[in-house]
DNA sequence: CCGAAAACTGAATATTAATTCATTACCGGG
DNA sequence: CCCGGTAATGAATTAATATTCAGTTTTCGG
């Protein structure tokens, strides 16, 4: 018996996210991400089960990709954890574009499920564990660490986004500046 | 003969404004934005062209709502208006959640158009010029002006997003942790 | 090589929602 | 108080697109 294709669904995944990039999360339709994916509007339907479990399963795997990118916390000086984690991030934001449009584009609209929203706090897990250790030795303030934690992404996620235009030569100098912005509002 | 009610054209708006919030702009239905507005379908087109149209007018009003909205240096020292102006800024958010919700939405959706570009570049002058004069004082860093006025905007309508379900109790404590936040990253 | 089981196809169907329009309700002037 | 005209209505129309499914192709074990 013929055995289905796994990297048909990865196919049909990164076409959903090239298609939202293109029209959006609003102008998205199968018929469109099954011909980017060269293949036919009912195969989608045999890896997703309809367009809701794909977008979920396109935020489950964005979201973690990301945790893989930030790294864990490999337990250095905190304060290097803390500028390589922030570079990461911005590296991350400007190297991976139509992930971070169709995050934002899902995270206010009704596709945006309970389940989509416990991914999203399991990818933030590793700057939620550096902050909790930052707090635990006392190097950085004691505020609430969701509130540091949306301190940290917003501003981060905000400020790539304006690296993203910028001449490469002048974007190191501005990463370091901004980790040092933030690392100066969080420190105790 | 009759005349058109202009209250109306608002109504239309502000329920276009508040379900956007509720479902999200890809969810966004002319007959849901009618319903909610107290009129019939056919009455929307009356009123706007189409939902395109309408939806371009909704955000013009916002952007123009908002630069209408000044904070005014008022030359009393810079740490002190750089924490009122962060204030009355996050203020300003959390008393406009629909309105701020929506543009965000628009801006990475196909709704965008470069006429709504264009009415979106005002707003960000009096937040300027009080950074100029903290570096011009020699309290700020001396980073770039404008990734400073990114870095204060964008950081400061996130977390006020954030204190949007909140306790009003709790909200002056927070309001006043983030504007510490914000100093501390800007400050020399 | 064959048969079967599952993948794959894409046209047909169902659904959803934008837009239209024939009809009715309402207002203001005569 | 009645009439002309516009506002308002909401069911019908149209358009787009999500989903299904009957038929076809491919793969794999024997």
């Amino acid at each position: 018996m013929r055995q289905k294709d796994e990297s048909k669904a990865q196919d049909i995944l990164r076409a959903a996210l090239d298609e939202i990039q293109a029209v959006g999360l609003a102008g998205l339709s199968i018929e469109a991400v099954a011909r980017r994916a060269g293949v036919a509007t009912g195969t989608v339907y045999i890896y997703f089960k309809g367009k809701e479990a794909l977008l979920e399963a396109l935020y489950r795997q964005v979201k973690l990709a990301f945790a893989d990118f930030v790294l864990r916390d490999d337990g250095r000086p905190l304060k290097a954890t803390f500028f390589r984690m922030s570079k990461a991030y911005m590296d991350y934001v400007i190297q991976h574009n139509p992930e971070i449009v169709f995050v934002r584009q899902l995270a206010n609209s009704p596709y945006m499920t309970d389940a989509s929203r416990e991914v999203s706090a399991l990818g933030a897990r590793p700057v939620t564990a550096m902050l909790e250790r930052g707090k635990a030795e006392q190097l950085l303030k004691d505020v609430d660490t969701a509130w540091m934690v949306t301190f940290l992404s917003e501003t981060l996620k905000a400020m790539a986004d304006l690296a993203a235009g910028m001449p490469k030569d002048q974007y190191p100098a501005f990463q370091e500046t901004v980790a040092t912005l933030c690392w100066d509002a969080l420190k105790a």
